[in-house]
DNA sequence: TGGTTGCTTTGATGGAGATCAAGTGGGAAC
DNA sequence: GTTCCCACTTGATCTCCATCAAAGCAACCA
């Protein structure tokens, strides 16, 4: 076995997986062992990759597309507890059962390795196991922020928190407009980010159609948005931080 | 140095600090390394423990009273992003700034490490590390699990999900009475449960009244509280898991 | 004894967002 | 082209909770 003290990502930028958690490739050059226990799984959006409860017999990272955590009570009431995007990884290392439900919002592609290698890798090779610690404390900030999002801030502001987080994640994979404004996709129904924000779908639509009749944001079609100015945004976001927990 | 491969802590009840993380007792059988590290301190209710932002240079275990995270806007809304009972753990390994308020909601004793040497520690001895991710998962379910709290369930659901994890965890500590009620001190003012559950303070009084006169739940005084059956109050709750991971 | 202080309760009112209900628009299938 | 479907928008109304305001109550102090 290769293990190498540390793992040095400044190659990362050229792989296109950027895993954070275990970098498909990057660490493929380090740990074989990652390379030999390694497979790709393809979701169609819509589809629940774990169900609440189930076993789960693998970890892993999204490398295309986004998931979500979802909780959902008796009666229906459906709260989204987590965004997964490209290079977010999946998985308890030393846990049977899965807490909520992993959903593909779009399609998805995972990376995965089966649960039962991966957790004798992490034994064994601690700055594994160190890593996922810190990965672990950062999903833990950015769960706490959200419930700052979700327990204090108004439909506005609970708007502008998810365009904010969207806008700063995507723009390291998307192109930066010329005078700085930030153009991308949304890649959630409306009805997802209702879920993710505990709001209906009618209050995220007359939210949105405020933003863009007052420019904070400019909508082409439904899904296109641009943000001319982020700095606004995230003040409408009521947001102190640097936003560099969340998701 | 003296490691052994487990830790057993069969004797832990006899411990009146119950660590989970690192009970000090317990441990320092196992590791006088921890033992070496170890101190004490007190902090008054209302106290500020930790500022969100400051260095952060010991991690530790609650051993006596509740201390709380709390998140501040600059307008001044609060929010409650942690509740910390005898046995839960403060402090990220690896981390510089503490990233929320850390208060003393009632008098509180903490059993402290100095960080430099618990991450030392936490390098040599992989099953430190092991145990901490166990906890850091823990605790994300149980933020996770608050979320849908917070953004999903009605006022009344709210206070009930709060009563019953109280009850539940206050219930090892507590006399459960002859006829399998419980019954405990409610350890928060209103203001401080208001903040947890993303109300107003008038809201949780009146709410607390409501279940009162319902007979959910009986009240002597302001803060002793019974729960004749904490199956009603998690059915209020609208609750339909086990509520392992709250707090 | 009376006053202050902090926590709590209760009442009256208003508003943000939920709910119910149409209606729009664009893409895919036929 | 027409139809269907789905995601989305917009409007009208209602309700739960926030807000503002006042008062109760126990502990503590002078």
């Amino acid at each position: 076995m290769t293990v190498k003290a540390q793992f040095d990502h400044s190659n990362c930028e050229d792989c296109p997986i950027r895993h954070r958690a275990v970098c498909a490739r990057c660490d493929a050059d380090e740990l074989e062992e990652l390379e030999s226990i390694k497979y790709y799984r393809s979701f169609e959006a819509g589809q629940t990759i774990i169900w609440c409860g189930d076993q789960m017999n693998f970890v892993g990272s999204v490398v295309a597309g986004i998931a979500s955590l979802t909780q959902t009570m008796e009666d229906g009431r459906t709260q989204m507890v987590g965004l997964l995007l490209p290079s977010d990884f999946v998985g308890r290392p030393g846990r049977e059962a899965a807490p909520y439900d992993v959903q593909a919002t779009t399609d998805v592609v995972m990376c995965c390795f089966r649960k039962k290698p991966f957790e004798e890798l992490m034994a064994t090779t601690p700055h594994i196991a160190h890593r996922l610690l810190q990965m672990t404390l950062d999903e833990l900030d950015a769960a706490r922020e959200w419930m700052l999002v979700l327990g204090r801030k108004t439909a506005r502001e609970k708007i502008a928190s998810l365009l904010s987080i969207i806008a700063r994640r995507d723009a390291s994979i998307s192109q930066k407009g010329l005078t700085g404004s930030i153009v991308f996709d949304l890649p959630l129904t409306r009805e997802a980010m209702a879920d993710y924000l505990g709001l209906t779908l009618e209050t995220v639509s007359r939210q949105i159609s405020a933003l863009k009749k007052e420019g904070v944001i400019t909508l082409e079609g439904k899904r296109h948005v641009t943000i001319p100015d982020l700095g606004r945004l995230m003040e409408e976001a009521g947001d102190d931080s640097d936003g560099g927990f969340l998701v």
